[in-house]
Order: C-alpha cells, then structure tokens, then sequence
RNA sequence: UGCCCGAUGGUGUAAUGGUAGCACAGCAGACUCUGAAUCUGCUUGUCUAGGUUCGAGUCCUAGUCGGGCAACCA
C-alpha cells in the first residue's frame, strides 16, 4: 500500500466491518495483517455503487496499515475484455486508490486452481457429473424440497479424475459434463447441494487465449483467490451471503495458512438512478446516452466528466455507512457532497447562460474592476473585469411585471450589478410582435453611491465576453426508483430534459480554461470545462450541479 | 410455503443493557455585493405483541413487513 491518498478526518463512524477488523488485530488474529482486496468482473465500468465498495477496501486496508489487491475477477470469459481492466484502474485511480504492486489476475491462478480440484477429486470430494443441465436442475430440487444425489456421485476418484483431465483436454463438448463438489445433496442452501465446481466452454479468454476450455465457477475460484492472495477480510455485498457456506468449505480444504473470512454488507442503491452493470450497458448500447462516461450516468467516468470531485465521492462514500439493511439514499446527499467541496476549491466567474442585452446610456467609457476569485480561499487572488456599456445578462434577471419579493431587474428600479456599481432600468425595447425583450435600457451608478437594493445580479459584457456551449445536466430519471417496477421498462423512466445544451456568454477569462477545470458561475452553479471537447477556441462547459436556490421553492 | 438476512425521524446512519445523537432534506431567523456559502433555532424516530431485567433500540420468543437464494454468471 503506498502513501494515503487524501487527508481526510480520521474519527470515522463506527460500522460493524470496521469493528471486526479492530476486534481481530487487537486479538492479533492473522498475525494482526489485514489484507482486503476489490475484485471487479471486467465486464462494464465502475459505478458510484462500486466505489462504496472501493472506499470501504481501500479505506480498511489504509486505516489498519494493512493492504488492498485490485483483482480482476476474470473467471467468465464470454463477458471480459482488457477495455475494461483498463477503465477500472483509471477509475480507481481517479478515486484517489492506490494498489501498488498487488494487482492480480484471477486468470493467472487457473493452473493452481485446477491442480487444487484434482486433489479434491482424490480425495473423494469432488466428481465428475455427466448429468445435462435440464436433469443437473431435475435432482437439484428446489428450496421446499430436498435434491437428489446425481448417480455420478459415488463414482470412482480414479474415473473422475481422468474424466476431469479429458474435460481439460478438450475431449467433450461444452455443457456435456461438470465438476461438482460433494457436499449435501439435501441442504436446505441451495449452495450446498453439490455446486458446480468447473465447467466445459469453449470460448477465448481476453487474458489465456484458447488455452483452456475449462473455467472454474466463481464459488470455487474466489475463496481460493483470496487464500492465494492472504486476504484476511473477504468483503462483498448482501447477496454472497447464502454463498458463505461454500466459501467456507473452499477455504477449509484448501486449509491455507491465512484463512480468510467473508463478511457481507449492503449495495449502495441511490435515488434517481439505476446500478445494474447490464442495464447501465443498455443505456450505452441503445444509445440513450452518449457513453460510458456520459456525464448522467453514475458510473466513476461520467461522474468526473460531470466535474463530480473524487474526494466528494469519497467523503459521500464515508457518509452513507456501511449496514446490512438495503436502503435508497438520497441523491441530495451526494450533491452536497460534490458542493461542499466544489465550494471551497472552484474559481468564481460570470457566465449569463440565457443572455439579454443591457444597454448602459450613461457610461462614457470602459470601466475596470478586480472581482474574487474565490471568496472561501484568499490564496485564489482576484482579477480585472471591464465593464461596458453594453452588457449580457440573465433573462431571468429581468421582468416587467415582477412577482412579489423579486429582487433583481424591473422597469424603474435599481439592482446592483456583481462588483460594478448599479444599474437602475429606465425604458425596456420589444420585439413588436412576440412582445420578447429586446434591450433593457439603463443608467449606471458606481459603487460609491451606495444605492439601496436588495439584490445583486452577474452580467458579461458585450464586447469583451465570449460565446460558449453549456450542457444543463439534470437527473437521467424522474422517479425515485426507476427499476423498482418490474412490470414497467425502467427506460420509460427516463427524463427528456436530462441534458440541454444552451449558448452562453461567459467572462473571457473562461476561454483558457483547462479540461475538467471547475468554477462556480456565480448564481448558476458549478461547471467544468469538458474533459474532451473543450478547447479555448469553442468552450465546452458542463453543468456539475446547480447552487440551491431558496428563491426558486 | 424451506433456508438465510434485515427493520431507529422524510432520507442515510450512531448509540455494543444505563439521558435516543449526528448528517442530509425541510421550516424559521441572522448575516451577506452570489436569493450561494456561513451562523442560530425548530419540526419529525426505535415495526407489532409478549418475555427477561432495577432498567431494553439493544437480549429471548412469536408475528408483520422488506430483501436474498432454485445460471454449468459474478
């Protein structure tokens, strides 16, 4: 493990995880090591979901002095590919994780693996069963009822094992014939009853090539990756739970000298949004989305291409908990995460994103002013502005018949203009035929006269600032639980204005932006420059969240 | 219906037999050259019924509700 990646509080909530890791080093358990690890299939991108489980490895492994693998869980081939062994390690990276030299591959210990089922075989545990799927289900039974034992079980070792080397070798077809722990027959876990231990299938592996038309299932593999490994703490989700048993039975044949432990504790579902890899895909595959990394979708690469910080993320990721009870958080959360800390470290700039035009009739000439770069870090200094006389600002910075407490623009009254003095608006133009505002004619007064306004509103000037695309990023769904009906499409959920693209005016300033850099358009919200499309020339900026808005409830 | 797991304000969580606390959200106010941020205050909670105990959110029993398990996926 190489150095902590963030600074953040150590006084972290209790949990029940951290309470066992603390209880087995204190006891000096596994010679006090803790070793975790995060063993994605790559089979899809990592999701916010993922993360929780990445922060809760990383973070015990970290806290403890002890270490976290990154293993790529590859035991399935039909669904693998280095595209996503390599997002994976950027996104965890991205995170802020390090594994230093401990990434694996559990393609790498197939040959372990395998010389570990003959010796079950030898040792009675295990056998070949020449059972189809269709009969393989018939004797498994069902939860109410007991199974049946295959008539394969009691077969000789020495028949097995050659059966199981010609498996290998590639004698039978796909499917013909499985390798099955013996264990239980009648346990009422399903898990027990003489699970699949290997099984035929042709099919090249992204990492072995063709070398094997035999892949161990992932009961099997995975309790021997983290032997193999000296994991101490085997965390996973909910659903692993009933598998524990197995996991254990793996473990104690093997017998290693590290006998690791797994513990269980709930997914991360979040309001708004769906967490299934395979729906996620969907979304990718149908084109619902522009990508992967789409900035609406919850997966690592389109939350940074949103501008989300990681160590939102993290600090989000620390706040939800660890449990065993399955809940919906809600997305507010996460957002005041990513504002909190977008506050204190984005610039502040002026964008109009629905622009109208001010015109100044009493300023003589152009006016320099120094504006704050960050009023939450002095370090962040100020720059120049030029004010002139004619102006962009906010369509919704004016109206002509202003509701009460409506403190900005209005026919006849004054509002002060950010860092620039007063504006007071004398006569309004109109479209004459749609009645639209065309110019809001006003007169200027510096700061010194100190006019009596109760608002404050940004503004571009004409001249000097530069034209930008703004992508409005909202919520990919309108409800809660978009899959929490499944009876109805989840897709149907899906929310038409999730991104709208506009035209803004932003301070010139903003054209040298760096990609992913984040700002505060003071009044709007939090944007970053697009990680791929912007550039000085067109800028590109992407709506991260708005700021809350009192006036707008 | 068999087995396993869970249930604390609107949401997420803490309290490890001894005063139910924190955060988010919401509401009200203060402050403010961002209707932001910040600050102050407030509303709202232990699934039900029994039992053990001086004392139960916590332990036990039963029930209710929710989730998981019947891929040769992970």
């Amino acid at each position: 493990m190489s150095e902590p990646v963030n600074n953040e509080p150590a006084g972290k909530a209790s949990h029940f995880i951290r309470d066992v890791v603390m209880a087995d080093v204190a006891a000096g358990k596994q010679n006090g090591q803790v070793v975790t690890r995060f063993p994605p299939e790559p089979n899809g991108y990592l999701h916010i979901g993922h993360a929780k489980a990445v922060c809760l490895d990383f973070g015990i492994a970290l806290e403890f002095g002890g270490r976290c693998h990154l293993r790529m869980d590859d035991t399935n081939p039909a669904k693998e590919s280095m595209e996503y062994v390599e997002a994976i390690q950027a996104d965890i990276r991205w995170l802020g994780f390090d594994w230093g030299e401990h990434f694996f591959y559990a393609a790498d210990y197939f040959e372990r693996m395998y010389e570990f089922a003959e010796a079950l075989i030898l040792k009675g545990c295990a056998y070949v069963c020449d059972l189809s799927s269709e009969a393989f289900k018939e004797y498994r039974g069902v939860p109410t009822r007991p199974g049946k034992e295959s008539p394969f079980r009691n077969r000789d070792p020495q028949e097995s094992l050659d059966l199981f080397r010609r498996m290998r070798a590639g004698e039978f077809p796909d499917g013909s014939r499985c390798l099955r722990a013996k264990i239980d027959m009648a346990s009422p876990n399903l898990h027990l009853r003489d699970p699949v231990l290997y099984r035929i299938l042709r099919e090249p592996h992204y990492r072995t090539g063709s070398d094997w038309c035999l892949y161990p299932m992932y009961d099997f593999a995975h309790p021997l990756e983290d032997a193999f490994e000296g994991v101490t703490h085997s965390l996973c989700t909910l659903e692993f739970e009933v598998h524990r048993p197995l996991y254990d039975w793996v473990v104690s044949q093997l017998a290693p000298p590290i006998v690791p432990r797994q513990f269980e504790f709930a997914r991360l579902n979040l309001a708004y949004t769906v967490m299934s890899k395979r729906k996620l895909l969907q979304l990718v595959q149908e084109k619902q989305v522009s990508g992967w990394d789409d900035p609406r979708m919850p997966t690592l690469c389109g939350m940074r291409r949103r501008g989300y910080p990681p160590e939102a993320i993290r600090e989000f990721c620390d706040r939800i908990g660890i449990t065993k009870y399955e809940s919906l958080t809600d997305l507010a959360l996460l957002e005041h995460c990513v504002r909190d800390a977008l506050n204190r470290t984005a610039l502040r700039r002026m964008a109009v994103l629905r622009p109208v035009k001010v015109i100044i009739d009493n300023l003589e000439q152009d006016l320099d002013v120094q504006a704050v770069n960050n009023p939450e870090d002095e370090t962040a200094g100020s720059r120049t502005l030029t004010l002139t006389r004619e102006l962009w600002i906010e369509q919704d910075d004016f109206m002509l018949e202003p509701p009460p407490k409506y403190f900005r623009l209005t026919p006849g009254k004054s509002v002060r203009i950010r860092y620039a003095g007063f504006l007071t608006c004398e006569r309004v133009v109109q479209d004459d035929a749609t009645g639209a505002v065309k110019e809001i004619h006003c007169t200027w007064n510096p700061p010194e006269d100190k006019l009596k306004v109760k608002g404050t509103i940004h503004w571009v000037s004409a001249t000097r600032g530069v034209p930008a695309t703004v992508r409005l990023y909202d919520r990919l769904f309108t409800v809660p639980e978009p899959d929490g009906d499944k009876e109805v499409d989840f897709k149907s959920h899906l929310n038409p204005e999730s991104a709208i693209e506009v035209q803004a005016m932003v301070e010139p300033s903003l054209a040298e932006a760096q990609p992913e850099q984040a700002f505060q358009f003071e009044r709007v919200g939090y944007f970053c420059a697009d990680r791929y499309d912007h550039t000085a020339g067109a800028p590109v900026f992407n709506r991260t969240a708005t700021l809350k808005d009192l006036w707008a409830s």
